[in-house]
DNA sequence: ACTTAAATGAACATAAATGTGCATAATGAG
DNA sequence: CTCATTATGCACATTTATGTTCATTTAAGT
């Protein structure tokens, strides 16, 4: 079995089952405790899986009842900078889907104040930013909630997405390579994040520079599809040089 | 087992139970008191459970402001017993819809420990509240997010609506009328619950009964509709007869 | 208020899990 | 095929979670 599918598998078992230990993990794949813990530690560098001792968890459970709002503080400065400039991306009178994830909601975040925008998004913590902004009509997809979380993925979502159209998708993405372009170590998540692309007439990157370099499972696009690309300074300079050429505009804060 | 998971099952053991003591949750986890201790502690923190001598219990908010206004209070009692009442009508296995407002939130507090439910919504609140029970799934309906609310409406919710079945769908309504049947002011949310009517074999109403008798705007669907209707002991003997002479099984708590 | 038994928190001991360096096996390119 | 690269397994020093003990605090009854 490839790396890149046993981490696949292992994100979608911890996400049934809520919790796993290593032990447990090694059994199933039948490699070394070792090997467990390294793919662990990867994986939670995506940001999709939290580690405990002895196991692993659902980022959600790690810290038991963060409320509605306040659970994005990995990376903060960087995310919230990036948030910062894609905001000043949207124009007023824009039709946008935000997709789901931490950085993207400091991108909402960003939003509360401004009028005359149509905001579209799979995940419920952003729609609750900008409930109560009276220039913004908010629209929730539809879907399957993820277990424990607050991101809605499934065939509703992709129902829902199929039949809209708009400006700009703002998209997060937790692998993104130089040559192979986005990736996703979860088929659900990957099919809606291709959903909201095809949606958009722009893709708006939002990758701070951990995500850049790896590979993972499911493909999403190709660098062609994306038109922006906001990160931060930790990306090399024949990185972003390869991004160029794909036509990308590279922006880092 | 993993400590993470330990913490989740106490906080949910704790929910259930009201009540728990240390002794209690050491032999139920076989791990030493002290553990249980440091356990809580870390718990506490998150503001979730209150730690007493001996024991734990759940951070109570309802009793704080309890005599705040009686009227309100009547009424909220009158919506959990409702509640109560409507998830003994719930059976394992089965698909249902839970309409948005705060009866249904209270029938949803009750099926948190349910097992292989799948809960279909419109309410973000309903979401949220089911999103940790691992035997529940929770799809929620996309749609327009009402203003300075959590209730989805529109175009994407009716679509969404319209492929799917469930078993029952359970309807908050504010205006029912022994003769005139189900009623709304606002034709957008009329709309919704004619779409959630259609998708389920069996129609529930939940309302107490300060909304009986009155007329509205938008008509919902005839009392032919309904199946079961589950209000409060204020109903007059005439309305209920009304209403079982459309068939309905009248269940006054 | 006083007494008593239980619960608590802190300090320490122990067992388990972790990360790291290195050796070995698998994979891929030329 | 050979060589380079990566992934995996293994052993061990370090860290972390849990168990144990005990002086101090708390709750309940008289």
């Amino acid at each position: 079995m490839l790396a890149v599918e046993r981490k696949a598998r292992i994100i979608e078992y911890v996400r049934k089952q809520r919790v796993a230990t290593i032990a447990e993990l090694a059994q199933i794949f039948s490699v070394h405790e070792a090997t467990i813990r390294r793919d662990l530690s990867e994986i939670e560098q995506d940001g999709v899986l939290k580690r405990t001792h002895g196991g692993v968890t659902i980022e959600e459970w790690a810290n038991s009842e963060a409320s509605f709002n306040d659970r994005y503080n990995e990376r903060l400065d960087q995310k919230m900078r990036i948030g910062r400039k894609a905001a000043e991306l949207v124009k007023d009178g824009e039709h946008i889907i935000l997709d789901s994830g931490t950085t993207t909601l400091h991108l909402a975040k960003n939003l509360v104040h401004r009028s005359n925008l149509s905001v579209v998004t799979n995940d419920m913590n952003v729609a609750a930013e900008l409930r109560d902004s009276p220039g913004i009509k908010v629209i929730l997809t539809g879907g399957d909630l993820y277990p424990s979380s607050y991101m809605l993925n499934g065939m509703f979502t992709d129902l829902v997405l199929e039949s809209l159209h708009v400006h700009k998708v703002f998209l997060g993405i937790p692998v993104l390579h130089p040559q192979h372009g986005l990736m996703h170590p979860e088929a659900k998540l990957a099919q809606t994040k291709i959903g909201m692309i095809r949606a958009a007439q722009q893709t708006i990157l939002l990758a701070d520079s951990s995500k850049i370099g790896k590979v993972s499972l499911h493909s999403v696009a190709p660098n062609s599809a994306v038109h922006t690309l906001i990160t931060d300074k930790g990306v090399s300079e024949n990185d972003i040089k390869q991004f160029r050429e794909h036509d990308i505009d590279v922006i880092t804060v």
